[in-house]
DNA sequence: ATGACTGCAAACTCTTTGCACAACA
DNA sequence: TGTTGTGCAAAGAGTTTGCAGTCAT
């Protein structure tokens, strides 16, 4: 059994368990946020799965993300700013990067324990799913463009 | 001296520091959010400091926090998900916890070592200046609302 | 056959921009 | 007095909603 078609499985039995329909749709779109190396926004995601179903709408695609959220197959990654939602595939919980100034958010690796963290969610009556690292910061780019303001090169 | 005086000779300080205005709206709108106990949007910001300026608009909160921010004065919390924006009063940073369902967002303590994934930031060329926990999950009160539907109260 | 799902269009929320006037330095 | 900063109005980006028609079951 190919990758793709072991992905596809795993969406219809969460669909069928809960009553739910298997659309091209939600085929599509599932597989091709799985096909992402890293986050995407729900435009992109639509420009993405376009070209394999045409006439995809972003509505679908954003109903769509937020059913397989509740299927437990995508995330949203968290940001700080108010630029699109970033959306990323299930893969295993990683830490992030969030520039303060122009908004990037990058993936980061981090060997962090976050147990403590996830205990103090539910002690206060949280259901936490899972936890990660934020850095923010200015990223590569944004701290070179400060470096030349205050010290211009000659 | 107060603590409000010490506030505002700090601001005053920074902005002197960089040749800018001392403005009646700087001035407000850094006690309003420096008097907030969690993190506000931009419109709470606007309403509690509205009482004390009259005329004052939603674009100068946006282009003061900014301001505020680039003064290492005022944090925007991380959220996941297209809501408005937090602001948060400088302090020490801290964790959050977000709701996947309602987008709700709640400061979290937590004892966790974070030192690994500034570091991890550093080696990446970026220039870190923070970094925090987010916890993601169901809130209190969507937890009990989703244990209502798959066992209902007799 | 029937109800869930989709696509389209329009509404909505939050944030940013452009420009004339006000006010700090 | 010369800019910087503000307020107003309008535009823009991103997301959500309503509804008629389509399609999975």
């Amino acid at each position: 059994m190919t990758d793709t078609a072991a992905q596809d499985e795993l969406l219809i039995a969460r669909l069928r368990e809960r009553g739910l329909r298997v659309t091209a749709q939600r085929l599509v779109l599932h597989r091709a946020i799985r096909g992402m190396s890293e986050h995407a926004t729900a435009e992109e995601i639509l420009t993405t799965a376009s070209p394999l179903l045409p006439n995809l709408s972003l509505p679908t695609v954003y109903s769509t993300l937020e059913l397989l959220e509740e299927l437990d197959l995508v995330r949203r990654a968290p940001g700080i700013g108010s630029g699109p939602v970033l959306y990323e595939p299930r893969p295993e919980p990683h830490g992030h990067f969030a520039c303060r100034r122009c908004g990037r958010v990058e993936d980061l690796d981090a060997d962090v324990d976050l147990g403590p963290a996830v205990a103090a969610a539910g002690a206060a009556r949280m259901a936490p799913d899972g936890a990660e690292v934020v850095v923010t910061g200015l990223c590569a780019q944004c701290a070179a463009e400060s470096a030349a303001v205050s010290s211009p090169t000659p």
